[in-house]
DNA sequence: CAAATAAAAGGAACCGGTTCTAATTCTATT
DNA sequence: AATAGAATTAGAACCGGTTCCTTTTATTTG
């Protein structure tokens, strides 16, 4: 590997020209030019490592991502992506897989790498991360949850959960089921549940079943294949587009028809909402705004700027064929 | 940040000492139970750069993707990620988005990065690759495509395509509509498509109409609606999941019956397959088991081992309710 | 044309580690 | 107790850059 010493020995300069000439200018036409030519030739590349040593600046912005096969995770990706090459930052992403240790270690991971900045999609904030968040002394950003003390950018889920609420409301239903996930996940599934248990709150002959089940298609399916048969709902809101598509499946398969029998609506505003059949209403979430969002953020805060604590980013429903008006009894 | 320096300072040793100590070893019980507590109570940690710059050495291993949200990269990246975690390698993860230059301008940015070896999830292999990589000079791999002289895993995307179109003749179809992708991606574009051409061969009367649509599911819905009315098929071949699942949105809308009007089949065994009506039969593909192998390849690339220039990895048939016998006419 | 000033270049120190060699200390042996 | 040999340790050099200070060279000005 060629190194500043080789270039600076060739053209005959010290070391410090040569860096000179890499970095600010200050260097007369004669050695730029022969030096421009040297570059080339050899092919040169500055040594990242010893820039960092001396600099105490890496031009990293970890991420740690929940898990890899999740096209929220994905959407908000693609927005940081974008912003942080634009920013002209690197960006090292790290997977958790959905274990809370390996989450901590990976915070770990990436204070070691000595990035900059650290940006975390959350399922949820322990006091575990709040002291490790602590000592790290970096800035760092939760997204998805919000979280005490610690900079965060969350979707309004109590204000989706109120608005399918009042949606579902509108259209005459008064016997629901809700599928949700566990309270451990503030965001999904307290909040969501929470803003549309309150949007009931003033009606009347109003009747609620609440199962919980889990992220996971798979078990989600299970669970609505035992549920739907009992059930006197008519409208079913499930916490994410992923539990409702499951649903939805499950409702087909024994033979219920969508939207007569049951309306579905989900959470997340997902793609594949659109191409199952009938396709599903959703409460869209603006994930690439938020990764977007996120590195405008913590640029600022590596730069010491102040920015709010708390961000709420709206979201709004989108309705399909999933869902309709309840037929008078 | 507390340097080795301190520590060595506070202990009232010398650099090289702690250093010993933090690495092989060859230190006294005395001094060793010194800084042990020392680096507990300061929380020191070496700085990876020092480290990096003399070593030579960074134990990263970068990954190109092509784009964030598709299902296949994330399992693919699933395997990576856990197999390099196993082996101690840190991953960078950097993301072409579809575009040509970025993907060459990352593979850049990632020697610079100075990782070990480099995997790319490939889509195409230009000359301008094989340029950069020969001059990177570094271990590389490259998934989901063959490329002269340059290591790689793929699919056995030919015999995929054979297999489906032994499994249709055998069903006793014998006009088929094929949905394929742009012959530029060597292995879906053009192997899937000559693997299913080269099972008719020896057929009589077949007939077999081809469409080149795109990756985007929109763009392939909008396809099939166009295509879908004026057809004779009674099966149809995508080159995707992606792409059967747009087809069969379309040809519900159009009021066929899948499977009795069409039979309906892609390539690559999603498991959102699994939850679209009816569920469409695919070839699967062991993608995790890629990133696994992957990893597994690099490590001896990087040791100096020879591995094989190319891999071939095979895919199973999984059937579904998307396809049928072809009645008697 | 000499002196003052500005521009360019050189050299050394430093970033935070590792590693090699030489020096010191400890242990074992006779 | 003297000495050889092993185990520890100190110190300096180095990795590949950047930066500060000083010196040299070029340019301007009176």
């Amino acid at each position: 590997m060629v190194t500043i010493k080789d270039i600076a020995q060739r053209a005959g300069v010290a070391k410090s020209t040569v860096s000179r000439y890499l970095n600010n200018g200050s260097v007369s036409q004669k050695t730029r030019t022969k030096l421009d030519e040297l570059v080339k030739e050899t092919g040169y590349t500055p040594n990242t490592f010893a820039r960092s040593l001396k600099a105490n600046k890496t031009n990293m912005i970890g991420v740690i991502i929940p898990r890899l096969n999740s096209a929220s995770t994905n959407e908000v990706l693609n927005g940081i992506d974008e912003k942080a090459r634009e920013n002209g930052y690197e960006l090292i992403i790290t997977n958790a897989n959905q274990d809370r240790e390996r989450e901590l270690s990976n915070i770990q991971t990436l204070v070691k790498q000595r990035v900059e900045g650290i940006i975390l999609l959350a399922r949820e904030i322990t006091d575990s991360h709040q002291s490790l968040i602590q000592e790290a002394n970096l800035p760092f950003l939760v997204l998805g949850q919000r979280a005490e003390s610690i900079h965060s950018i969350a979707y309004a889920d109590y204000e989706a959960g109120q608005k399918i609420g009042r949606y579902a409301i509108e259209l005459g239903h008064k016997s629901f089921l809700f599928f949700g996930v566990s309270e451990q996940d503030k965001a999904v599934g307290l909040e969501r549940k929470q803003g549309f248990m309150d949007s009931l709150e003033e009606e009347k002959d109003i009747s609620v079943e609440i199962i919980e089940t889990s992220f996971s298609k798979r078990i989600a399916y299970q669970d609505a294949l035992k549920v739907l048969p009992n059930t006197s709902a008519s409208y079913i809101v499930c916490a994410t587009d992923n539990i409702a598509i499951a649903v939805l499946k499950a409702a087909i398969e024994l033979n219920y028809a969508v939207p007569e029998d049951f309306s579905i609506s989900g959470f997340g505003g997902y793609e594949e909402t659109d191409y199952v059949q009938p396709s599903i209403t959703t409460m869209s979430y603006p994930y690439k705004d938020m990764g977007i969002q996120a590195v405008e953020f913590i640029t600022e805060l590596i730069d010491g700027t102040e920015i709010p604590y708390e961000t709420l980013l709206q979201n709004e429903l989108v309705v399909k064929n999933s869902t309709k008006a309840k037929r008078k009894a």
